[in-house]
DNA sequence: CCGTTCAGTCGAATCCATTCGACAGTGTTC
DNA sequence: GAACACTGTCGAATGGATTCGACTGAACGG
């Protein structure tokens, strides 16, 4: 391989002068920073990276934690990597997927290893266990989900508790007095998926206040399951007009459910969602929904995550909670309930 | 951060005796080799990654191109992913995802730069421009999905000629002798998806010998485009009782149109697809279909990658190309066609 | 009892890029 | 014309792990 000695001697100077002229950290004169130039050319020469970093102690390569859980919808997870990587590349780094089952353990290895600068986590829980080992390394680490306990670390995520309202509220301002809000099964909610009661609980205040019935349940998250379910949840209350949805696995199965009972959206029935826009697009109804801002929120994350980096701004430094507003996208399954 | 110098003072030996006793190449004695291990558990050592890639010349870290392009679908790409993050973390390499739009660019960079030890492209074109800039670099490449010129790399990929021609005869079989191929959109062909036109020309090539009828269609592969679609095809063929499919959007889409046509699968149509499990499980009415086995794609690939590196093969030794036999998994969509 | 062998250990070199301190040469200023 | 300030370069040190060659001391054979 080419180095950093090979461009020195075809461009007839020193090694280090052939570093400066390609950092610009002092000043070299015009023709020999061109003469290095079409040596780098000529050469095909890129810094080793190993050499880089053991130098410099920086990477440029952040970490990506991605768990693909098996009940939890996976087309969403890409978004969300997507626009990590395509921010972190905009940066000028390059990303290190992790999907390793022993997260604390990952975490450690990376950080005292010094094969990344930073760290992203997505698909965060309430109580993660990844969170004490991340705030106790030098790297800064970023959040994509809301722990419990966000000290230490810069968090993005959707406002859940503002989803929950704003369906709620949306319904309520078309008409419809009796809703059933379907979340996801239980052991999400189990393993940390917090959101899913911040969103809930938020409905449920604000149907209260606002005199609503307002139904919860969960459901599975895939056929033929979920299927069995909504039509349960449809039979025990054949008065609500208005179904909320934060249940991916719900909004596939939803258009089959609705042709075997017969009924149409948003005729017979209003449906709202919750989740992202590309999964929205591909279902063969396309229900409203509240986009979940997949590439947003990993977008955000990245660039506070490169600030810190680069900025390095202490660890210690006041850290970001942004919850982003939530925005129903009108697919056109909303309406007023029928005339009774 | 701690370093083997740390270590070794800790047990009270020379760096090299301390290094000795942790990779075992010369023998040291049981006591100071647990004196070293005591220290290294105490301190927390991990070895520096950029030290000794610069001295091993060797990373442990494989690349990973994916690209993510609009009108695929998406959730096929998180298998692949899945199992080569996976794999590769059993054999203990960290996976380097990479997004790049300027694929040719990132295998040079990556490859100079000595960040990784291998390559894994998944989405292989025919005519793919990755591939020669591959072939030139010294780390050796495994593909997903066949190219028209797979010299000098490890391709894996499903046989899609087998496939082609299993779903024609499992319908014929069942006595069907009029069908529907849909595919996907044109401009994936175009950009390289030659496995499409491997598929319908080894379909259409049977449906010939056994005398047939095959009518052959590109189709978008989103909504709301890819059910008028649909609704065209079946309009033009009445007589047609079996549906192949050969794009994902369209299996999504089906139970609305079947919807819509007051039809039934496998009552009034039968319907077989060509896509991933996980894929076939999320959808309203599931279909039989013929898994894309991503996983084991991804999983073979990286075992041959890993392979290539550790065991230093040659570049230049025999390559393979290993193309999978399809398997059809019967959801319960194909039965005998209406008896007319 | 001397010479040989070998297990066990250490010192020093190496991988490559970056960067600090030093220095030669030119230009500026009183 | 002497003192000073830059500009542009170079040499050498640095970061951390690995590994080759060399050395020590104990065991063993004759």
């Amino acid at each position: 391989m080419v180095t950093i000695g090979d461009v020195a001697k075809a461009a007839g100077v020193s090694r280090s002068t052939a570093s400066y002229a390609l950092s610009g950290k002092r000043s070299i004169s015009p023709e020999v920073t061109q003469r290095v130039l079409d040596a780098v050319a000529e050469l095909g020469y890129t810094p080793n990276a190993g050499a880089r970093a053991l130098r410099t102690s920086q990477t440029r390569v952040l970490a990506l934690f991605a768990q693909f859980v098996e009940d939890e919808f996976a087309p969403a997870m890409l978004e969300y990597i997507k626009g990590v990587t395509d921010t972190a590349r905009e940066l000028g780094y390059d990303t290190l997927l992790v999907s390793d089952d022993d997260g604390v353990g990952a975490v450690q290895r990376l950080a005292r290893s010094r094969m990344v600068d930073g760290f992203v986590l997505l698909n965060v829980a309430e109580d993660d266990d990844r969170l004490e080992p991340l705030r106790q390394v030098p790297q800064p680490g970023a959040l994509v989900g809301l722990p419990g306990d966000p000290s230490g670390l810069d968090v993005f995520d959707l406002d859940f508790e503002a989803s929950g309202r704003m369906m709620v509220d949306e319904m309520h301002a078309l008409g419809h007095r009796e809703m059933i809000l379907v979340s996801q099964p239980e052991d999400v909610v189990e393993r940390g998926g917090a959101y899913v009661w911040r969103l809930a609980d938020a409905a449920k205040d604000r149907a209260a206040s606002l005199g609503i019935e307002l139904h919860h349940y969960f459901a599975a998250s895939s056929q033929p399951q979920i299927g069995e379910d909504l039509h349960r949840f449809l039979d025990a209350h054949p008065g609500a007009t208005a179904l909320l949805l934060n249940n991916e696995g719900a909004a596939a199965a939803l258009p089959a459910v609705l042709h075997a009972r017969g009924l149409s959206a948003p005729e017979d029935l209003s449906v709202v969602g919750r989740y992202s826009d590309v999964f929205a697009r591909t279902f063969s109804l396309p229900f409203s929904a509240i986009d979940s801002a997949a590439d947003r929120l990993g977008r955000h994350a990245v660039h506070q995550l490169v600030g810190r980096i680069e900025g390095s701004l202490d660890k210690a430094s006041p850290h970001t909670v942004e919850l982003i507003a939530p925005e129903v996208h009108d697919r056109g399954s909303m309406a007023a309930p029928p005339a009774a």
